[in-house]
DNA sequence: CTGAAAGCGCTTACAG
DNA sequence: CTGAAAGCGCTTACAG
């Protein structure tokens, strides 16, 4: 029995029928194989054009081993960082012939090793896993991917796959500097996660420190405030806590822009005046900092840079192109300044 | 030459081979078919371990004519209420064993019919479209793609494909009946495309015209304000022109959230209170709308709703359980009361 | 430049 | 309850 809706699909034996050749020679004019005479081509490309033929993607991949699709693991897409990453992601996916295949995770580790392992049972040609709680001990199962394999995000660990990530901690003193600048010397450092210094928190607050030492600041503990997740609605609870407990301060580098327009909501309603009391930076350009009240200023950590590097790394190395060794990728950043920093008085 | 990568891959036939069974029988387990006895199941499901066999998908895709995965073509992700279709959409195909291929279009047109036209090359088993510019005419186009298809979003007109939607004119009636209910007289329409009917635009502003009629408001057309894209940047500029215009108004219907929230800055910007001086209320119900300043009241679409009921209707046709005429299903939706149309005073 | 043939790894009637 | 065999629609050495 022929599968279900197959009735009317024309297959190469009808196109190569049509066009009195092989099926061989309507496949090099499909796959754009050079050496074809002009005139068996364009009898071919009729009959391909007369019968509607699209090509059997399953016997493609059977045959060649390869789908033309690669997978994306992130946290939910809820997350509008994540939803501009795998936008990003997809366009230039497309623009290399790939389609991106999107798998979620929850925010817990045995979610996410559980979208690694079922990944790569789909039928992927290779997988771009944007990591979160990973750990160095990950390290072996890393490894024991069967399909090409690139890590974005923070460098968490020693790894030999290939890797693409910004500058955290740079991007972090950057942003504590750019407070600095501007003569604040009490600043909250928002989304720590104390005794974590692998991931993206770490690195940011070490960034945040280096800035402080620079200035000649001492880093006083009370101004760096734990936050477990980093939604807005975190930022919005830790910084009603942080004002209600009295701490004075006049700056906020939050680790991330959803923390931060948390934080910057609570401010508002309390009638803490942005920038003129507190000058506010966060972290990540999400579109949305744009139309925040007050704008907000933030790190852009070049989301699309990423997104295109990473691909083109993948591709490389599916296409093998690329057989070097495990390369580690830094895409730059840059500061971008917008109301929420720029004090009036 | 086997395909790069096929190297150490085990098959059917190694599994069968350790086993001491046919092909047939190691096919039987792991699509757990029925009559087989357990001491057979326990030898192969021994031998699958061992040789931590995998089923090719691109086969049996092949032979089955099934791919178990689906298409869901929208606008961009960048866009909040996609993002959060997509994750609904994805996390109802999961449990329903599938996976989701999302293909992303631009706002015009020719994009968004080159993505429809593209989807069911990438070998789908069935397409979910969230229509955006689709017309009318375009039914035949519709009528002409080959696998189960379910339409999102408005009913834009009658075709022969399933259709899952909001009841946009009831919802746009019970937003603006809020509004009148808590006294305001002079409400903004925020977000019409004049001379497009068929569409959400249309639908909600008919919903506007009902509530006012049922109030014996008139209609004062001064008050319905054209907005071309629904974006947040675009909610504040029509918002800041309007003030401009010198615009007397004590309430708004925006016809999406993204555009309210625009309004509101500007709103706050200029000094105007909300809910106070001005009530706002929006359309869709994004995550975000929790935490803006104030808090936007909406109307909620049952997002997750409509991404269940519309997986599962795709499903249905897909597996062929469900043969029956084209469907048209309405989910419910519902008002979200926040601090945006609550006055204090 | 083109053809004939093998085979990718499954599922599925068909037999027994 | 299990086996032997055909065949899904391609791509790819191999020959000529």
């Amino acid at each position: 029995m022929k599968p279900a809706g197959a009735e009317a699909t024309a297959t190469l034996h009808d196109v190569a029928r049509a066009a009195g050749v092989s099926i061989k020679t309507v496949s090099n004019v499909i796959n754009g194989y050079q050496h074809i005479r002009p005139e068996t081509r364009g009898r071919v490309e009729a009959a391909i054009e007369l019968l509607q033929y699209k090509p059997n993607r399953a016997a493609r991949s059977l045959r060649s081993g390869r789908t033309d699709m690669i997978g994306l693991i992130v946290p939910d897409l809820r997350n509008p960082y994540f939803a501009e990453l795998a936008d990003d992601v997809m366009r230039a996916a497309r623009e290399l012939g790939f389609s991106v295949l999107i798998e979620q995770f929850d925010l817990d580790r045995e979610s996410e090793l559980a979208a690694l392992r079922d990944a790569h049972l789909r039928g992927l040609d290779g997988i771009l896993h944007s990591v979160l709680t990973l750990e160095p001990g990950d390290a072996a199962l890393l490894e024991r991917v069967p399909v090409p394999m690139v890590l974005l995000g923070e460098r968490i660990f020693d790894s030999s796959r290939d890797h693409v990530t910004m500058r955290n901690t740079e991007g972090a003193e950057a942003a504590t500097a750019h407070l600095l600048g501007i003569g604040r010397r009490r600043i909250l450092a928002l989304g720590s996660h104390p005794d974590e210094e692998v991931g993206s928190p770490g690195l940011r607050l070490r960034g945040y420190a280096d800035a402080l030492a620079k200035a000649g600041v001492a880093l006083d503990d009370a101004l760096v405030v734990p936050v477990d997740l980093w939604h807005r609605a975190d930022g919005a609870d830790a910084m009603r806590a942080v004002l209600d407990a009295g701490v004075e301060f006049d700056g906020v580098v939050a680790f991330n822009d959803s923390l931060a327009l948390g934080a910057l909501r609570v401010l508002l309603e309390r009638g803490v005046h942005v920038p003129d009391d507190v000058a506010v930076i966060g972290f990540d350009d999400l579109d949305e900092t744009r139309y925040s009240l007050p704008a907000l200023s933030t790190i852009a950590p070049g989301r699309s840079e990423i997104a295109r590097t990473a691909v083109e790394l993948l591709v490389a190395r599916i296409r093998g192109t690329d057989d070097g060794p495990p390369r580690e990728i830094f895409t730059g950043f840059s500061l971008v300044e917008r109301e929420s920093t720029v004090p009036r008085r």
